[in-house]
DNA sequence: CATATCTGTAACAAGTTTAGTTACATTTTA
DNA sequence: TAAAATGTAACTAAACTTGTTACAGATATG
C-alpha cells in the first residue's frame, strides 16, 4: 500500500463527479465508489480545489462538484494536479564529484526527466474527463 | 529515501562503464563515484546482468563489464531493466462493483498506463548510453 | 595448493511515503 | 439552535527503498 494512486483516485473521483454534473456530492458518497475512507477523498478533493477543477462547499448539505465542464479537464491537469511530476528520482545522496561521471550525471538526468515530464503531459493531454466518462458509460453492461 | 532512484542509480553505473569499456570494474569502485554502499551497487548490477547490458565476473581480478558497446544501449532498455514500468499505481483496493465507475475505471486506467509507458519508452530509446556520456565528457572542465 | 580478492546474496535496520483512521473545529442549512 | 457536511491535524500501520553486515562461492596468482 505504498505505491501511489493518487492519480488513480483522482481520475476516479472526478469521474463519479461528472457522472452528476450540477449536483454537490459528499465525499462520503465517494469514498463508497473508490472503497476508502471520505478523508482520504477529502484530502484528495483539497488537491483538486487548489488546481481549480474541483468546488467544495462546506456545511449542511454540502459537497463538491467539478469547477468546470468534464470536456475542458483533461488528464494531463488531473495529474499535475496531484503528482509531483517525477516518473523516477534523482539521487538520494549527492554523486562523488571527483569523478567526471558524478559531477555531471545530474544535470544529464535532470534533462531526461523534463523530457519524459512532457511526453507523459502530452499523452495525457490528449484524454478528456468526458472521454473517460463516455467509456465508463459505453462499458456498463 | 523512500522515492525509487534506481534508473538514476543504473545510468550512472553504467555510464562509468561505458567510460572504460574493456575493462572489468570494481563494485567498490562504482560505489564510489554513486556515492553509496558496493552491496547496492552489485544489487543493481545483478538487474542489469539479467538484462543481458552487463556481464560479470566473480572472483579476483573480477569486475563488472558492458556486455555491448554504448551505441548499442538505449536508456529505454535501462528503464525497463530496473523498473516495474509504471508511472502510476492502479487501485490499491479494488473499487466498488456496484458502482459503474468502480465498475470500469480499472479498464480505463490500464489502457492509460499502457499509453504512458510506451510514450516513456519511445523517449528513453532517443537516447543511447553513448549518447550520455558524450555529454559527460563534454561538459568536463 | 593456499590465499587473497572479488561477486552474489541473504538478513536485518532505518528512514520515507502512502493510506487509513479518529477526532474535532468550522461552516452552513433548516 | 441542532444537524450535517467539509477541512485539517495527529496518529497508526503497512510497504518500499536504501544502507549495512555477514558470509558462501568463484577465481586469479604466488
Amino acid at each position: 500500500m505504498a505505491a501511489n494512486s493518487q492519480f488513480s483516485m483522482a481520475v476516479h473521483v472526478l469521474t463519479v463527479l461528472a457522472r452528476h454534473e450540477g449536483e454537490k456530492i459528499k465525499s462520503e458518497k465517494i469514498a463508497c465508489s473508490v472503497n476508502t475512507n471520505p478523508v482520504v477523498i477529502r484530502r484528495l478533493l483539497g488537491q483538486l480545489a487548489q488546481a481549480e477543477l474541483v468546488e467544495s462547499q462546506t456545511g449542511a448539505a454540502g459537497g463538491t462538484q467539478l469547477a468546470r465542464s468534464p470536456e475542458r479537464i483533461t488528464l494531463a491537469e488531473v495529474y499535475g494536479a496531484v503528482s509531483c511530476g517525477e516518473v523516477f528520482a534523482l539521487h538520494g545522496k549527492p554523486p562523488d564529484k571527483n569523478c567526471p561521471v558524478g559531477r555531471n550525471i545530474e544535470a544529464v538526468l535532470c534533462n531526461l526527466q523534463k523530457q519524459i515530464d512532457r511526453s507523459v503531459a502530452e499523452t495525457l493531454s490528449r484524454h478528456t474527463l468526458q472521454g473517460v466518462l463516455e467509456v465508463i458509460e459505453q462499458e456498463k453492461p
